[in-house]
DNA sequence: CGCGTTTGACCTGCGC
DNA sequence: GCGCAGGTCAAACGCG
C-alpha cells in the first residue's frame, strides 16, 4: 500500500480504540476546559432526531493540543474558514474551519490557549468520507505534537 | 473567474 | 422571561 491514506489518522481509528483519556496535561488552570471544548455535548444534529427517537447518532469529536507556532495545521485536507468568535474565557479568538469537499461535512475548530499560546487545541468534529488529498509536509510533526486527545460521544 | 478569507448579524441553547 | 455565550450563515472583498 503506497497509498497515503495509510497513514490516515481518521476519526474512527482512533473512536476503535478508545483508549483516549482526558489526561489534563495544563501545567495551570486552564480555563479551556471550563468553556470551550469539553461542554457542548449538544450537538445541532439533534434537533434533526427531536422528534423523539434519539437513534445511536454518535458525534465524533476529538480535540488534540498541539505546539506550534502557527495556529494553522495543514493536514493534508483544504479547509475554509466559516467563522471567528471570541469566546470570554480566553484572550485569542476561536476559528472555525469545514471541511470543504462533496459530502464532507467534516469541522474543526482551532483555539490558542488563553494562557500559553505556544499551545494550539484543535478539535475535529465529523469523518472525511474521502482519501487525502495530498500527505501533510508536517503531518509527522503533527503526530509528535499531539500530546493529548478526547474521543467520545 | 473561482474560491478562500473576513466581518457582522442572527439564531439557538442554557443559566439565572 | 431575559441575558449571555457560542455557533453558524451570508455578503463582500482580495488574491491566485
Amino acid at each position: 500500500m503506497g497509498n497515503p491514506q495509510t497513514h490516515h489518522f481518521d476519526a474512527q481509528n482512533i473512536g476503535n480504540e478508545s483508549k483516549a483519556e482526558c489526561k489534563s496535561q495544563y501545567p495551570d488552570n486552564t480555563n479551556i476546559s471550563d468553556s470551550g471544548i469539553t461542554s457542548h455535548s449538544s450537538g445541532s444534529e439533534v434537533k434533526a432526531n427531536s422528534k423523539g427517537e434519539n437513534k445511536g447518532l454518535k458525534k465524533h469529536r476529538y480535540a488534540f493540543q498541539t505546539r506550534s507556532q502557527i495556529d494553522i495545521l495543514d493536514d493534508g485536507y483544504r479547509w475554509r474558514k466559516y467563522g471567528q468568535k471570541t469566546v470570554k474565557s480566553g484572550k485569542f479568538p476561536r476559528s472555525y474551519y469545514k471541511c470543504t469537499h462533496k459530502g464532507c461535512n467534516v469541522k474543526k475548530q482551532i483555539q490558542r490557549s488563553s494562557k500559553d499560546e505556544e499551545i494550539v487545541v484543535t478539535t475535529y468534529e465529523g469523518m472525511h468520507t474521502h482519501p487525502i488529498g495530498k500527505l501533510a509536509d508536517n503531518f509527522d510533526q503533527i503526530l509528535r505534537q499531539m500530546q493529548a486527545y478526547t474521543a467520545t460521544f
